[in-house]
This record gives C-alpha cells, structure tokens and sequence, in this order.
DNA sequence: GCACGATTCAAACGCCCGTTTGAAACCATC
DNA sequence: GATGGTTTCAAACGGGCGTTTGAATCGTGC
C-alpha cells in the first residue's frame, strides 16, 4: 500500500510542514518579491512551493487573486497596527497635538516590526510592497489604494495638526515624498548598489536604516515653505 | 542578416523621427511606461509603432537591449546636464563649497528640463525611468548602476563638502532617501490615488512639483545626524 | 539598368504561459 | 465499507511569447 503522503520530489525545505495554501502564499512572497509579478510563473511558483499546478487555481482562483491575498495577510495586520499605534498617542498626548516625529513613529515602527518578524514575512515582505508601489498595474493600484485609505487619511490629519504652517495640498505632496522615501528604501536590497557601496543587510541594519530616515523625512516635512527663489529654475537657461 | 553601423546618409539622424529605429523607442517608451517591460509584448510594440515585428531584433538585437536603449536616449545626455551644471556651479563658487541647494538644483534642473521637452521624451520617459528603479531584474539593475556611477559619485563629493557635520555612510543613507522620493515622484501617475486626492497634471505642475520637492529634500539632508530617543523603538513593545 | 547591401515582410519555430478538466485520492461520518 | 464533500493530480487546452528565417523590396553607386 502506498504511503500516507504521496511521494513528491523534495520540497522548499521550510514549506515541508504546513498546508497547501501557505505554502503557496509563502513561495509567492518570495519568488514574487525576487522576480516581480509578469516575470514569475506559476509554475515555477508550485514547483518552489512543491504543490500541484493547479493548486493555485484551487485555492485562490487566479494568479492576480493570488498577489492580492500575499499583501493582505501582511499589510491588513500592518496598517492597524499603524492606526491603533497613532490612537495610543493621541490619547496619551491628552487633546494636545502629536509632534511630527511622534506620528512618523506610529507609520515607521509597525514597518520595522514587520522586517523583523521573520514569521510575517520579514523584509522579504517589505520588499514585494515596495515593488508594488511602483507597479503600474491597474489590479495593483486599486487593490492598495483601497488598503491604505483609511490610514492615510488618519495620518494626514495627524500630520495637518503637527505641522500647521503646511497647507492640505502641500502635506498631500510631502506625504507624497514621505512614502516614496519609505517605498523605494524598503524595496531596495540592490538599490544601494546606485550608490557603489556596500553596506551588510543583517537585522540591525533594520533598526538603523528607520532611526535613518526617520530624522530625514522629519526634517522634510518641517521644512519652510518652499521658495523659487532657492531653486533658479528658470534662470539657468 | 543584421547591420552593424547603418548605411550612412547625409541629414543627421536625429531629425528622422519617421525612421523605423525611432518610431520603435517612440512606442517601446510609451508602452514599457503604461505596463512596464515584462507586460509589454514586442507584437503590441511593433503594432503600435507601425512596423514589422522582426523590426525590433533587427535593429535592437533583444527586448532587452531595446529596453537599455530607451533608457540610453534619454538618461546618457541628462546626467552630463547634471554633471555639467554641477562643475559650472563649482566654478561659479570660486572654490568655495557649494550650498546644499545648488548641488540639489544641480540635480534636479535637468530632470525637470526633460520633463518639460516633451521633443525628448518628457514625462513620460521619467516615468519609465522610476520604474525601472524598482524593477528587480539584474540586466536592469546593472545597466544603471553603471549608468549612474559617475553622477553620483561627483555628486556625493559635492555633498559631502556641504554638509560637513554628515559622515560618509549617513549621506549614503541620504542620498538614497533622496533617490527614493525622487524616483517614486516621477514614477507616480497614479500613486497620488494612495493620498485620496486628485492634482492636475500638466506642465506648470511639474515644475511646482520639484520646487516642493527640493525643499523636502535639502531640509532632509541638512538634518542633524539621528537620534534613537527621537524614534522610541523599542520602548513601546 | 544592374548589382548589392540594407531593410522590410509574412510566416513559422519552439517554448512557456494561466487556466481548465475529469479522474483519483483523501478523510470524516455513518 | 459505503458515502460524499474536499483536495490533489496528470494532462491537456488555447493562446501569446521572443526570436528566426528566407524571400521580397528598397535605395544607392556604378
């Protein structure tokens, strides 16, 4: 009689215990995050995850269902740890409006828990949710637009009381600033390679890189309104 | 068979925007903007450019050479615009350190004249551009690198000048800080629908963009060096 | 007007894609 | 040990992909 499990040549050693679907979900964060979405297929996909083909289509219905459920299981946990963080200080500030760097904590610090909880995914994460910031897809935009609504919103108004010299359409545009920073930094193992320097990628290097931007964004967003003058944009022709 | 060098003619080639080769780039940069390079067929491409699918491994070789030469076009004169203003800059200064607002201007004055030549690409270049800073792939990463090592490598140095009170791996750190909220900016259509609000997008707005942008970034730069109580990291577990 | 390289063209090549299918295997319940 | 819903499986489907081919066409120098 044949054994409990069919015989299967030997899975992704870490996907060897757990079910069908989170192998799948762990095999698409990774291979997603290494070769982007159109370059992945799905077959190689199973193949990595070491389950049938057609599993895929079983479990999620198609391959764009499936990258939408790789960032949800992150990023709804993420942002309500964003939203509940931004509530605590609200309430332990007493009505009194939060300092800049004080909201900045609450988008930055459940970022960096998530990069270093290898059990959620980790940086590899992190970096599947940068590549997809940039990701002209359609099915993409929407599907992230829809999940970052609500926290946007919540951290603009912060950010309107923090910094009540900025006007809502120019907090639109350094917010604009502020998740491109953020995006690009978390999607980029190689990027630094633009800067012909090595720096080593351990955990924490994690912690670092935030206490790095964190005083860099703040900085940003409490910056004077600008000034043409400072940028002669015109008068270098 | 395939030319090495083109039959020599005598008007110079940059006015035959009618030419296969160029109608090609036209719509390789239009298309690899809208669905980037993997989600781009080279039969929408040729479809698109009016000419014979074997057009583009004839002229180009690959896909992907034809990717680098989009690229090329527009990158290659850009930062030597950006390498020139910075040393005409430099002269200027009288050997004295330049501000970190020049070097910013240094940097961002030819992106903006490109996004405004719309006889050089435009906008629309930049967007591809953006992306391909995000895209993963390593014939991608590779190409700019070497694309932009000597800019950037100038342009660290005249930082460094400007802000003495930064050591050489913090302005790494921010420099890409400033890559990331420049390269998402550009990139970003539609990465305004995460802030929930509609900006026009026509040409005085992208010079209002980048005069919002530099002082984001210089205020951001000259920032002092972090400080870990600032982002209370580790206290709030 | 002929020759010849440069270019264009329609057609095909071989391969891989996402998805579907229907049967087999599994597993708790009776 | 039969039942029936759930999951897995090998195989195939139809189609699109990047690239190649070899003949037709073009443009110029002779």
């Amino acid at each position: 009689m044949r054994a409990q499990r069919p015989a299967r040549r030997s899975p992704a050693p870490e996907a060897l215990s757990q079910d069908t679907k989170s192998r799948i979900l762990d095999a698409a964060e990774s291979l997603f995050t290494e070769h982007g979405f159109e370059a992945t297929s799905l077959r190689s996909l199973t193949a990595a995850a070491g389950v049938n083909l057609a599993a895929v289509n079983y479990h999620f219905g198609t391959k764009e269902e499936l990258f939408q459920a790789v960032l949800t299981r992150r990023l709804d946990p993420m942002n309500q740890e964003r939203i509940d963080l931004l509530d605590r200080y609200r309430r332990e500030a007493g009505g009194r409006p939060l300092t800049c760097e004080k909201i900045l904590s609450a988008m930055l610090i459940p970022a960096l828990r998530l990069a270093r909880d290898e059990k959620r995914g980790g940086k590899e994460f992190l970096r599947v949710l940068g590549r997809a910031y940039a990701d002209p897809a359609p099915f993409i935009r929407n599907f992230l637009s829809a999940q970052y609504a609500e926290m946007i919103s919540r951290f603009k108004d912060a950010f309107l009381e923090a910094l009540p010299h900025l006007t809502k359409q120019e907090l639109t545009w350094r917010l604009h600033f502020v998740m491109g920073a953020l995006s690009y930094t978390l999607a980029g193992t190689d990027a630094l390679k633009l800067m012909a320097q090595v720096l080593p990628n351990d955990r924490d290097n994690d912690e670092k890189l935030l206490q790095r931007l964190a005083p860099f964004l703040a900085a940003g967003l409490k910056a004077p309104l600008g000034d043409a003058k400072k940028l002669e944009l015109v008068a270098n022709d």
